[in-house]
RNA sequence: GCGAGAAUACCCAAGAGGUCAAAGGGGAUCGACUCAAGAUCGAUUCGCGCAGGCGUUCGCAGGUUCGACUCCUGCUUCUCGCACCA
């Protein structure tokens, strides 16, 4: 007999495997599922492990159910991580190196290479398929690919062609988060602080200052008419600049900020805060106004001065109060100009007075600030001289307005700062010109996407309303980028596929991408491709033999049946691949579902490489073996729950898969004559096949774990207890091995394989039929029996250990038939409350008076605690209880070590006899 | 802040109005087998009970119902997402 080890069996299967997963069309059905594929900058940890490991469980139950089952893998490579890895490497980033040769162990001669972004993704890029084949997934390796070879670039471009002429892809000036320094646009996570800023749009209102402007940054144009004075800060220095060829006074920063947001910018002179207090201003709107001092204003803010609307803004109200209190500037008087029901007639002053705010520095000014700006946006209305219009419908017109006729224009800026960028310096806004988006926003578009996912299978269901929400909440998505790897953008060849936006549509690219490899890329034209996936025929393609081929490939494969990822692709990649898929490939192409995963903790904490929290998979195999690490992620938590990686139970799971190698290599030659006992255990067996199956239908591998590994062992416990003395188990159990053997090999295929042999099954157990349950073999009445006598021995454990005497004999004491008559009426009866009356109608019944009516409430009882699928079929056809106590006898001797009488309750042994119910005999222990 | 989900005994977790003191697993404790350890097997693991029972529980506070772990409302806490990033 061969020992359990899991390594020799990793072996052995590894030496059968060469080749086996790799899959062609052929005639049976296909079964197609993917899976996000990796961006291979690191090496793999436990948490990759899921999730390539539970499609693989799905993919060899398809298989082995008869489907013709597709799994495949490549490598995305493009983007901009990896160039700042090597960047980091090359100018020897410490954290880094420590990273990668540390933690990574990538050995130093491969390191040093690493100063070249390419090296890196190749190199892990073999990594990864290094320790998936160790895990088992069975891949077909053929097909796997890069997003950077030339190929798939041809096909990322047919993709673009498609979407640009469906007008998806349109060309737009947008202003993002930029970083001086690094003369790059900075994402979130680029951020050290700030990362909840939004960009707002100003309004610059030009104030003339003899030949010069003043523009004030306003989110409220409309409210112009209300302007009463401007506000400087005399703190603050300010420059006279030439903007675009005029003359504008604005602060030093925004003089910078403005050169960033397509201005050219030539700084004249500097002008003291102070010099600008009390001198006149004009705009064509408002007339002839005054500069006011004002030390909130914050030079870095926009243009760094204001137009003051003391009627509408608490600010500029309490400001213009606490000059008038010093008795300056007693002539102005705030202007109104917007009703807003409920503010009185100066909204600004209302408010102020109401919430009893005595100065500036005030702390609830800000929300009090937001709470008019809001009333006013909402249900303020402009006066009739002004127009009459509602504030929302004004504001956009008195800009458009301000921007024709009265030389505004817009300028960028945060909405909260500091805005830091992970390098130190000051973030700013910045214009790209000739940013490409594809047009997410467009509702024809959203709604064909809602339409789909209508018609989708999303698993589990939970996610669709995420799925939903983010299909509204898409805006146009910036698809071009400067840096970073990837396939040219065909209208502008100086930028690059922004790489969320060439990963959509790969998994149609992985039907042919062994194939396609065999023709030269140059001659890969959108024709070709229109060819392969659309059928769409055209004059002179190369390679004809192949193209159809592929296009053979495509219609067997497409469209996918799962796509699997982690919850936290829903709002972009899983979304967005369904917009490019609606947009591309016909209706029957397009993908049927998704499988959601949630995600992996490490000893209760996030895995994180960068904080060294992680455990590598590699490692992992290594130390507990590839069938554990398989069965301990799919078991610890459904692929949608979170799951927590914990060595110390990872150690447990490998004693079951050792105690289940050794349950099978001893019932393996097990040829006895089958036992009483053996019905049942067969009968059982069946509807663990049936629920194991269900619950991998439903991609539960948690719950079929539980079903195919725990139900099967407790059964098995059981039938070993009620095995007659000196007798081995049947040959039965033969083919109990071979089906718990199959039941189990999706999870753990290497021991599977290695005990398929064993049992001397044919071929390889990765391609052995799934085991169907046959109804013949279900019978109720065993299992009845079973439950029955279970129960009882239970029951009288219980209460053994109450009592605590010693037992010098049990006396098992049965219902009468009377008895079993009232349970089945009741059990029947719909109305519980009047059965009882029913029952005493009857005249045996009547006879026996209290006793009949205690026994039917007892009745009542018992049913309700019964699991359904035991009191039905004991109303259709009782079990003969005696013959169930009589058969069992000499195992309950053996059990409970003294004798045991099997009585009617009536026949008067003693009084606890009376509490006989049907299916719950009276036990006396004396 | 906004959107989506979650909260069950020592831990993980099943549970979708009466089958619930609540499956299963882990851990722990006790016992059996062993010279011993490991493995394996059995028992216990909310409290109280010398007869199969009773009492109190499923984040917190209310509500609906004859009856709620399950439905509704509010609160608290946690996870994920909120974009130009894989």
């Amino acid at each position: 007999m061969s020992e359990f080890d899991l390594g020799k069996f990793e072996e052995e299967a590894h030496e059968s495997w060469i080749h086996a997963f790799e899959s062609n069309p052929s005639n049976l059905e296909k079964f197609y599922l993917t899976v996000a594929y990796p961006y291979p900058s690191g090496a793999m940890h436990v948490g990759h492990g899921r999730t390539y490991i539970v499609p693989d469980v799905i993919a060899r139950f398809w298989r082995m159910k008869g489907r013709q089952v597709l799994y495949p893998m490549a490598f995305h490579v493009t983007g901009a991580p990896v160039i700042g890895i090597s960047k980091r490497i090359a100018n020897k980033d410490e954290k880094t190196i420590r990273l990668y040769r540390d933690l990574y162990k990538v050995p130093q001669n491969v390191l040093d290479e690493f100063v070249d972004p390419l090296t890196i993704v190749r190199h892990f890029a073999g990594e990864y398929q290094r320790v998936m084949t160790a895990c088992g997934l069975s891949i077909d390796w053929r097909r796997r690919f890069t997003t950077v070879d030339p190929t798939y670039s041809k096909f990322i471009e047919w993709q673009w062609k498609h979407l640009y002429e469906a007008g998806h892809v349109i060309k737009g000036v947008h202003p993002v988060r930029y970083c001086t320094v690094d003369e790059n646009p900075v994402g979130d996570h680029d951020l050290l602080e700030g990362d909840k800023s939004e960009v707002v749009k100003f309004t610059l209102v030009m104030f003339r200052y003899g030949d010069s402007f003043i523009p004030t940054a306003t989110l409220r144009p409309e409210t112009i008419h209300g302007v009463t004075n401007l506000w400087a800060n005399p703190t603050v220095t300010y420059v006279k600049a030439l903007v675009d060829g005029k003359a504008w006074i604005v602060s030093k920063e925004a003089a910078e900020k403005l050169i960033l947001q397509d201005h050219t910018v030539e700084i004249k002179e500097e002008i003291h805060g102070k010099d600008l207090i009390d001198k006149k201003v004009s705009h064509p709107l408002c007339g002839e106004i005054t500069i006011l001092p004002a030390e909130f204003v914050d030079p870095d803010m926009a243009s760094g001065l204001v137009m003051s609307v003391p009627a509408h803004a608490p600010f500029d109200y309490i400001a213009l109060r606490d000059l008038q209190q010093a008795g300056k500037y007693k002539e102005i008087k705030p202007i109104p100009l917007i009703k807003v029901e409920g503010y009185g007639e100066i909204p600004a002053q209302y408010a102020v007075e109401k919430a009893g705010i005595a100065n500036q520095m005030d702390s609830r000014m800000d929300a009090l600030t937001q709470e008019i700006y809001s009333a006013e946006f909402s249900k303020g209305k402009l006066f009739e001289k002004y127009g009459g219009k509602p504030v929302r419908v004004a504001r956009d017109d008195v800009a458009a307005l301000m921007v024709e006729k009265y030389d505004s224009a817009i300028m960028y800026e945060f909405d909260q700062r500091p805005v830091i960028c992970r390098c130190g310096n000051q973030v700013r806004v910045k214009i790209l010109h000739d940013q490409w988006f594809l047009k997410y926003s467009d509702p024809a578009w959203k709604q064909q996407v809602s339409d789909h996912l209508g018609d989708m299978a999303l698993v589990p269901a939970e996610v669709r309303a995420e799925f939903d929400r983010t299909v509204g909440w898409l805006k146009d998505w910036a698809c071009t980028r400067r840096v970073g790897l990837g396939t040219r953008f065909p209208w502008d060849t100086t930028q690059l596929i922004e790489p969320l936006s060439d990963s959509t549509c790969y998994m149609a690219y992985y039907t042919i991408a062994h194939k396609i490899r065999e023709i030269d890329s140059k001659l890969l034209t959108p024709e070709v491709f229109d060819y392969i996936f659309l059928g769409k025929k055209s004059e002179d393609l190369p390679e004809k033999k192949k193209l159809d081929a592929m296009r053979a490939e495509f219609l067997y494969w497409y469209p996918y049946n799962y796509r699997f990822s982690a919850k936290d692709l829903i709002s972009n990649h899983l979304t967005f691949q369904i917009f490019h898929h609606v947009s591309i490939f016909p209706k029957d192409k397009l993908p049927a579902g998704m499988v959601v995963f949630g995600m992996g903790l490490l000893n209760g904490a996030k895995m994180s490489s960068s904080k060294g929290n992680v455990f590598l998979l590699e490692d992992a195999v290594a130390e507990f073996g590839a069938d554990t690490v398989r069965m301990f992620l799919m078991g610890s938590a459904e692929p949608w729950q979170d799951f927590d990686w914990r060595n110390e139970l990872v150690i447990s799971t490998k004693k079951q898969i050792e105690r289940f190698y050794a349950t099978i290599m001893e019932m393996k030659d097990a040829n006895g004559e089958p036992h009483d006992i053996d019905k049942w255990l067969v009968s059982r067996l069946q509807s663990h096949i049936e629920r194991t199956t269900e619950a991998l239908n439903n991609f539960q591998t948690r719950q079929a774990l539980q079903e195919a590994w725990f139900s099967i062992e407790t059964d098995l416990k059981w039938y070993r207890r009620r095995l007659p003395d000196n007798c081995d188990g049947s040959r039965e159990l033969h083919t109990l091995a071979s089906v718990w053997v199959r039941l189990l090999s999706p999870f753990i295929p290497f021991t599977g394989e290695h005990l398929w042999k064993e049992l001397a099954g044919e071929g390889l157990v990765s391609f052995a039929p799934w085991p169907v349950a046959d109804k013949k073999l279900i019978s109720p009445r065993v299992e009845l029996s079973e439950e029955l006598l279970s129960r009882t021995v239970e029951d009288i454990e219980s209460i053994m250990k109450i009592i605590q005497i010693t037992p010098k004999a049990i006396t098992i004491a049965l219902a009468p038939e009377w008895k079993h008559d009232i349970f089945r009426t009741i059990a029947q009866s719909a109305d519980r409350n009047t059965v009882i009356k029913e029952i005493m109608k009857d005249d045996n019944m009547k006879k026996r008076g209290k006793e009949a009516t205690d026994a039917a409430r007892q009745c009542t009882t018992l049913i309700h605690r019964l699991p359904p699928q035991v009191v039905t079929p004991l109303t259709q056809e009782p079990i003969n209880e005696h013959a169930v106590f009589e058969d069992a006898k000499t195992f309950l001797e053996k059990v409970f070590g003294v004798p045991v009488h099997i009585t009617d309750a009536e026949s008067g042994v003693h009084v606890k006899a009376a509490t006989a119910l049907p299916f719950k005999p009276a036990i006396i222990i004396e």
